[in-house]
DNA sequence: CTAAAATGTCATGAAAATGTAATATTTCAT
DNA sequence: ATGAAATATTACATTTTCATGACATTTTAG
């Protein structure tokens, strides 16, 4: 299965990471753990983690401040976190949501409870805003199937591709930097040559064209934009 | 590069902050220093750097305590800071950085990887507040998909005239000597022949000509000012 | 384990952009 | 009107930026 989900567990305590990690290897996904609040957050802008579990009482109380980081930056802003917490307050799970978290487990859980619940969060937000096919013309992604088809063809490319045009095509008519399309795509501090997101934009044209018929190109949708980067635009150059 | 970003270096140790200092010019960041916390304090107040590179084993070990309160002052929480620190993590000790840090690198480190760091955290910092298109009659400039359009069409031009309309269209009647035009579209410390800005001019009014229809000359609004220099005004000259 | 696919880097050539100097044109005081 | 000063335009050499094919290496699928 090449489209494993991955969930950061971020926790301070050992045997509740090793649990939850179990639980969530044998439910399929697979994990990554950090110990403390800036471990976690590199991680995340590092990797991209589909899922963050977030454990309330990390030291310093560090991890409500870590959740509304998250969610006040638009790089992390999309990644769903699910808190868990020892206490049952009711002012803690405002506080909680209020920042912005999409779900909220009390410790002691079952792990089939916690599971359950990540399913939930995973549909909410894969579901909405990521699963509807997006389409421009003729040319669509769907990323439920994971697959790109133009004329109701298949158009084939790499998963980097992929990754690329689904990130142009939910964010058109803007213009994004090389390295900020690396942030995006290939997620931070991930060290490639600069000029490596143009080899990859090239692929992308270079299979759009090949998929388009002899009526427009939609490589044209992917425009450069010299001594700025690429913009995905449904308008003219 | 219109405004070159500074990036303040802590660390006790003079050959540290030497080479840091040589990594940060080549990659085009103006740097300062500071030995111990207390100095860096200071210069971060008065001087306001873009980043602060902090190391962690200042003597006292008051780098986290400098990183603590930064982050707790209004004044200064916003100013990114990447904490250097001498091994991986041992946990008690890598706890105490939970404070808001927004990233750490472990010595020894590259220098290609902590200028990518720097870049990834400036980037996610300052990035992101893209302004909203300015319109003069037909004619828009869109910073945000970095587009010129007249009458809905795409106008064709260099960067350096984009940035020239730019400013122009951010600041409307008033006029600017070529001087002026010099600092605020190619950055101060460039050094260029005066007729240079006369030129982009040019470029730019025949970018505007060959874009307007058989009505108006949008060129017009760039309005030359005998002796003055140059003037973005919807008046007529 | 092997073959195919994917990935990242580099080298090269093409295209666009840039700055300068030379030349042409306009403006204004006289 | 006329000449000097200021500005506009053109041409061109140089520099910067991009696109692309080739290649070595890594990853994935079977």
């Amino acid at each position: 299965m090449t489209n494993e989900q991955t969930i950061l567990i971020v926790d301070d305590e050992a045997a509740i990471r090793d649990m939850i990690g179990i639980a969530l290897d044998t439910a399929g996904y697979s994990s990554m753990t950090a110990e403390t609040a800036l471990e976690a957050h590199v991680n995340i802008v590092d990797r991209r983690p589909d899922l963050v579990l977030l454990d309330w009482m990390l030291p310093g109380g560090s991890g409500i401040e870590l959740a509304r980081r998250l969610k006040r930056e638009e790089l992390t802003a999309d990644i769903p976190i699910i808190m868990l917490t020892a206490k049952t307050s009711e002012d803690n799970k405002v506080q909680g949501l209020d920042v912005g978290v999409d779900d909220y487990v009390t410790k002691p859980f079952s792990p089939r409870e916690l599971v359950a619940r990540i399913k939930a969060v995973l549909r909410r937000s894969t579901g909405n805003l990521r699963d509807k096919p997006i389409r421009v013309f003729d040319l669509e992604l769907d990323p439920a199937s994971h697959r790109v088809t133009l004329n109701e063809r298949a158009v084939d490319m790499g998963p980097t591709e992929y990754r690329l045009l689904n990130f142009f095509m939910t964010h058109p008519e803007k213009v994004f930097s090389r390295d900020h399309i690396q942030d995006q795509v290939w997620g931070a501090n991930v060290y490639l040559e600069e000029r490596t997101v143009d080899v990859h934009i090239g692929r992308l044209r270079k299979a759009l064209t090949s998929a388009s018929g002899p009526g427009i190109n939609y490589a044209g949708l992917i425009q450069t934009v010299r001594g700025a980067g690429y913009r995905f635009s449904t308008r003219a150059d």
